[in-house]
DNA sequence: TGAGCCATGTAAACGGTTACATGATTCC
DNA sequence: GGAATCATGTAACCGTTTACATGGCTCA
């Protein structure tokens, strides 16, 4: 088998607590979601092929009548993590934002639009730092304190930072277009 | 027809200078790819699908015997493109990052291994703000003034200010972990 | 004369999203 | 009793990337 990014994924969750694809998918959307995206529906497979794989080891736990599988890391998943987290490659951007994409060709309209557009990318910056304050790094750093892993933490305070960095620097590019047109 | 980012991104780049199907790409190279990338594959059958629709005409300007197709915004085409910017509907953002993505799992390393890889984000950031600097802030720069279009050099100081800042980031936190263990 | 850029495409494969589908449990 | 959450999937679709393909022009 070979591994793709959603497998690492998947690995690194389990290592840094989640135990079913449930939990996988819930422990995303509470963090690596904002800088790796992976679908639910991909969590499910990914799961099954890398037990097949013997990365992870999973034993049925249903709650009552509900089933329920919980996962674990192998020693062999283990190495394939940290392989991967040292390996020594490029480490691959992709940014899609499609307010700085807007905001690229805002000079199509008249000066008070692209004034909008601008305040607009400000004001969604503003509400994605005021999630990561309140849900995003609270759940992190509770889980970094239980679990002794401090970089969970340290990355959801980058975007708390990072969007209230973008949030001052609309702002403050925005007083500047009016001072000089 | 029904129009999608792709179409955007064309008319865009064509009220921004761009001319040819290699001109998109071109300018994409140079300036938006940081925030929304577009495969040159898809730029030509993109262009021909818009001249279709009415919203570019397109009329052919060889260079010599190498065949080149030249094209234009209808009045329709701008249209498009200004409703598209002052549509007011949730400003997307993808973000995938491998360097924040392995950072987040990286407790599953010993502490140096950790912290390579917070200094190789924070390495990554640093070249990147390097290239805007050096290429892609001046580029936009010229032709910013040469068009009277401010907006792309706009973005294209976003993307030094953010990889300046995300280099300053990286070293602080670093400093950070070494202080706390 | 050969490297690199100009200029435009096709075909196949891949990764990822959307919509659909099911049913149990918990909590108000 | 009903809504939200737990828990796991399938099938179809779509946008994107990768590999392949072609050929002319320019400059060293």
């Amino acid at each position: 088998m070979q591994l793709g990014s959603a497998s690492y994924v998947v690995l690194g969750m389990l290592s840094v607590g989640a135990r079913s694809g449930y939990e996988v998918k819930r422990y995303m959307e509470l963090s690596a979601r904002f800088f790796w995206a992976l679908s639910p529906v991909q969590i499910y497979p990914e799961l099954k092929k890398l037990e097949e794989a013997g990365l992870v080891t999973g034993r049925d736990e249903p709650r009552g009548k509900r089933a329920r599988r919980l996962y674990r890391l192998t020693p062999a998943g283990r190495r394939a993590l940290r392989e991967w987290l040292s390996r020594p490659d490029e480490l691959t951007v992709e940014w899609r934002d499609e307010g700085l994409l807007r905001l690229f060709f805002a000079d199509a309209l008249d000066e008070e639009q692209a004034l909008d557009l601008l305040r607009e990318f400000g004001a969604r910056s503003e509400r994605l730092a005021e999630d990561f304050r309140e849900r995003i790094v609270p759940a992190a750093e509770a889980t970094a304190a239980s679990r002794e892993n401090r970089y969970s933490a340290v990355v959801a305070r980058f975007g708390r930072d990072f969007n209230e960095w973008a949030a001052a620097w609309a702002s403050e590019i925005e007083r500047e277009l009016r001072e000089a047109p």
